[in-house]
DNA sequence: CCAAACTGGTTTCATTTGTAACCATCGGAA
DNA sequence: TTCCGATGGTTACAAATGAAACCAGTTTGG
């Protein structure tokens, strides 16, 4: 192990990047193919989903998306009118975001192929490479949450 | 837990995106602050000083990156005579690429802050944590290749 | 030998992204 | 009040990306 080679191969983050990417590569085809959503708009679907009436700002927060990519996902599922805003009534910057019908629908058909996707994603492992996975995860979130 | 809700904070793909993007973004700083690099041209920096001279194909392979990505930062890197091409003698259509001394200088600058980062990163976590992730990123890595 | 299929690599074009500037509004402090 | 800095959100512009077309050279099957 020469000291000053960078393998890249095991290196942690170039690790993770292409795991990521490979994996969302592959669950995005379902989104993609089905509704032709982007990733900025499958979580926004997603979010307002989950948690039934959001702002921007907090979309942003919620699916840790920049501003511009809620804005212009917004934007789109507004088009689609799968979602609809509401202005707050006491401070006019802000907008409540909502998904319609059409908009909850898409949401439900989506969910359950999202589970599938992971859980037969974690199929592929044993039981203790799942925890593996899973709580190493978490203690790499816990531990870039507290640096920064 | 409803079953028909998903929770984006809890959902693999979407946790394994955003940690590696955060790696991903914070170790970036590094060259592009001090190189002004795109990751593309980081990565085919690193893959040429870690194997020696590789060809564009195998680049791609090495780095998991797609062609026109390779093709454009060893474009970059020419142009900052950081690498030569050298046509194949048997076939026309391949060079071979290889760092000039510059280009291996740069390289030989960046592998400890490459591994101070990598380091740094894994000393927040205890032991059982580093084990975990690395176990369970192996075995997501394998499980996806053999996959597709 | 030759056409057709294939491969290494580049280029073109449309789409996606990030940065920064921007607009409107809000909340204080003087 | 009135100004000024912060905040929610959009837009403009430049850079990064991916898909597909492309070019040159190579292999293969007839």
């Amino acid at each position: 192990m020469e000291p000053d080679i960078l393998e890249l191969e095991s290196f942690l983050p170039y690790r993770l990047y292409r795991l990521a990417d490979t994996v969302s590569r592959e669950f995005s085809r379902i989104y993609k193919e089905r509704h032709g959503l982007t990733r900025p708009e499958w979580r926004t679907l997603s979010g307002l989903g989950q948690r039934g009436m959001m702002t921007a700002t907090e979309l942003g927060e919620q699916s840790a998306m920049h501003k511009t990519k809620v804005s212009r996902a917004v934007a789109e599922l507004e088009r689609r009118r799968w979602l609809t805003r509401t202005p707050d009534e006491n401070d006019r910057r802000v907008e409540h975001l909502a998904l319609t019908k059409a908009g909850f629908a898409a949401y439900r058909e989506m969910v359950p192929l999202a589970k599938a996707f992971e859980r037969e994603l974690l199929a592929r492992l044993s039981a203790t490479e799942r925890t593996a996975i899973v709580t190493g995860v978490a203690a790499l979130e816990q531990a870039l949450e507290e640096k920064s």
